[in-house]
DNA sequence: GCAAAATTTGCAACATTATAACATTTGCAC
DNA sequence: GTGCAAATGTTATAATGTTGCAAATTTTGC
């Protein structure tokens, strides 16, 4: 059996970081799309783990920065980053988290552990073929797929509990 | 091919909302649960088209209907007709739907237009059987599924915008 | 360089969705 | 009928998200 996915064993998440910044930086390059500084320190915040964030959650921590940021500030951001693709917005959380296939056009499926709520972020080529079989055959053309899968990670069914 | 599912083509809705309530009166019977009038008022105004409703547009019908009501009352029924398997919420959406496979033990798929707000509910045996398996491929263990798929239905696709 | 245009940010108010806490009423068992 | 549990009423408040406009910044055309 193949090791774990990265939010489920320790690893160097400073590297996660820096990884998804240059991540970012390149492609807003590509993109001709402005990382500015309050887009950047909303990415960084969003990844400061593989917990999603809520928006207003955000918003204390660029308080917490000296930043006095109103609402407006951080949605901008997010719709921003959501637009390049940088983040993904959970929709049964009201909350976001960094994209890890930043660059690459992919469906997300997302497994959120109710535990520790650490998500991971999966392409599934199969699920994505029998969802869109399955909505082909109602003749419905689907254009976005929301797909979010709550549980429990391996972690938490060995050790309930733990961060 | 086979002919369109119910949303998508003219059909006798209120038989929808009879059958709806119906099987709601069954399976609270059969779950010693009891379906009160505001619960059951609740059901029907869900029910009232193939449209999620928000939970403040069942309680401004409420109010039409001379009922006085408060948030807590409509956010209690609804949590009620969900517990039963009555009602689902659209996660995508921030509103609820009847369920069309009510005492069905399922997982449900919803197709929803982005055109004209109608929701189809599916079960794909092989989407679920897939998206057990990417789980389990991660060691995840899965529990609760959200599959929200935003497109245009049939209807739109060939004339856009209408009901 | 420099002015005009476009984008981004600041800011205040507001809208929408959901819950907490506690009192009151209703249905049911005994 | 009394007592208990479930359901509902009521008030207030929390959490999430948006609108509209002004100020600042960056880009563009010259
Ligand atoms: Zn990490
Ligand atoms: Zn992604
Ligand atoms: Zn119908
Ligand atoms: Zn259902």
């Amino acid at each position: 059996m193949s090791a774990r996915a990265i939010p489920y064993r320790p690893h160097n998440h400073d590297a996660c970081v820096s990884q998804a910044l240059a991540d970012a930086r390149a492609i807003c390059q590509q993109h001709n799309a402005r990382l500015t500084p309050i887009r950047e320190r909303v990415l960084e915040l969003i990844w400061q783990s593989h917990k999603p964030l809520g928006a207003y959650d955000v918003l204390g921590e660029l308080s917490s920065d000296g930043h006095n940021a109103a609402p407006p500030t951080v949605y901008r951001a997010l719709d921003f980053l959501q637009q390049n693709g940088l983040v993904h917005r959970i929709a049964s959380l009201n909350a976001f988290i960094g994209c890890t296939h930043a660059g690459q056009s992919h469906t997300g499926m997302f497994l959120i552990c109710r535990a520790c709520s650490n998500v991971l972020e999966l392409t599934a080529p199969m699920v994505t073929s029998e969802v869109c079989k399955a909505a082909a055959g109602e003749g419905f053309r689907a254009e976005n797929t929301t797909l979010e899968i709550a549980g429990l990670c391996p972690r938490c069914q060995a050790e309930p509990g733990h961060d």
